[in-house]
DNA sequence: CCATTTATGTAATGATCACTACACAATTAA
DNA sequence: TTAATTGTGTAGTGATCATTACATAAATGG
């Protein structure tokens, strides 16, 4: 079953990933279209016709860039039998992840527009629902570990997540910062120290 | 010795606490001349004869914020006889700082212009030099407490420092995103549980 | 073949960007 | 008073922004 009309010239997820280079490096706002047809080699109605405008793209562009980059980080968790192993895993992936010599470094959800305000007000939103979810994925990771017996129930599984979650973002800034591979690697052994006292309750109030 | 000219109709420190709170709110790329001069209250040409231009303007904001804002956080650190407080104080005063209900959350430093490139290459550089500040202030804390006898000769103060320096700059992340002051004081309070880890290297590698 | 459909490239659209020319207002120095 | 100096407001500057009109190219369906 063959499409009608002229066929396309360019391979889609070739386009997505000159886009999400040019997003990556310099932000929402300080790629332009120009910038955007240029790398993609894509004249402006094509990119339109794709995509249908600057923001649907940057939707778009994020989709690739969490089917590509995000899963090493957050897939199969469930693989590991104890929270803090997989806490650790996405500790350590992320400092990897964040720190590829042929990538921009930290993380897009992170850095590509972190304005409270601004005029894309979807951009910041859709971002700002991007980072909430790490929390949010950590979370129910200690939920379940209380429930396997990994975690004491009495601990403050969202203190812990948001820890962690803070832990994972800032990394991003160190890295975009020029912190190496192995500072980070250092960063994520550091905040594993805090499990055992994070997970006994009494230290930690709400 | 009073000044030649006409007088300036304006306060200078009002009008860059206007332009601090635009780009504080908005950061640097989304917010126009235009919107400054409105809510500074100055024609353009006022705010071209004044501070030069829009990145000659945001540098004189970000000393202005440093000199309000950064203060408490920063100022007089040796009146802490121990750096495991002043690293406590450093982490619960930016939680605070981060959270002011009057104020937008998170710091301008970091959430402003974290591009690894733009057409402001400036304004990004200057902004990673203060961030990278953060680390090197800290660890020039920790190198004076290894001199005092506070923090082991053995331990390894420059990931000290890269970490609680990822844990300050990821608050504001956080902070961005809607956790309350209280969730990051426990953030802070969980970080300041790996000290007695962190001094003892053995468990941390370079 | 012709009609339809879809993609492409050129060249433009009005809007907004940072910035400024210019005329005028308000002050001091002499 | 007059000249010099500095600040102000209006109304622009060319450049760039995201987006699109339009003519043409390349495919399929009949």
């Amino acid at each position: 079953m063959a499409t009608r009309g002229r066929p396309r010239a360019y391979d889609r997820d070739d386009a997505l990933d000159k886009a999400l280079g040019l997003f990556w490096e310099r932000g929402y706002d300080n790629t332009s279209m120009a910038d955007l047809s240029t790398a993609m080699k894509l004249s402006p109605p094509s990119i339109y016709a794709a995509f249908g405008s600057k923001e649907a793209l940057f939707d778009d562009v994020i989709a690739h860039y969490n089917k590509l980059h995000g899963t090493m980080i957050w897939a199969d968790l469930d693989r590991f039998k104890h929270p803090k192993d997989a806490t650790k895993h996405v500790l350590v992936a992320s400092a990897n992840a964040y720190t590829r010599e042929d990538l921009p470094h930290g993380c897009l959800v992170v850095l590509a527009a972190p304005q409270e305000n601004s005029t894309h007000a979807t951009v910041n939103q859709t971002l700002r629902g991007y980072r909430r979810s790490v929390t949010k994925n950590l979370r129910n990771l200690y939920a379940e570990g209380q429930r396997r017996g990994h975690i004491p129930s009495t601990a403050n599984i969202d203190t812990m997540a948001t820890y962690y979650a803070t832990v994972q973002t800032g990394m991003s800034i160190q890295a975009r910062d020029g912190a190496t591979r192995n500072e980070l690697i250092s960063v994520a052994e550091a905040a594993m120290m805090t499990w055992p006292s994070l997970i006994s309750t009494s230290l930690v109030k709400g």
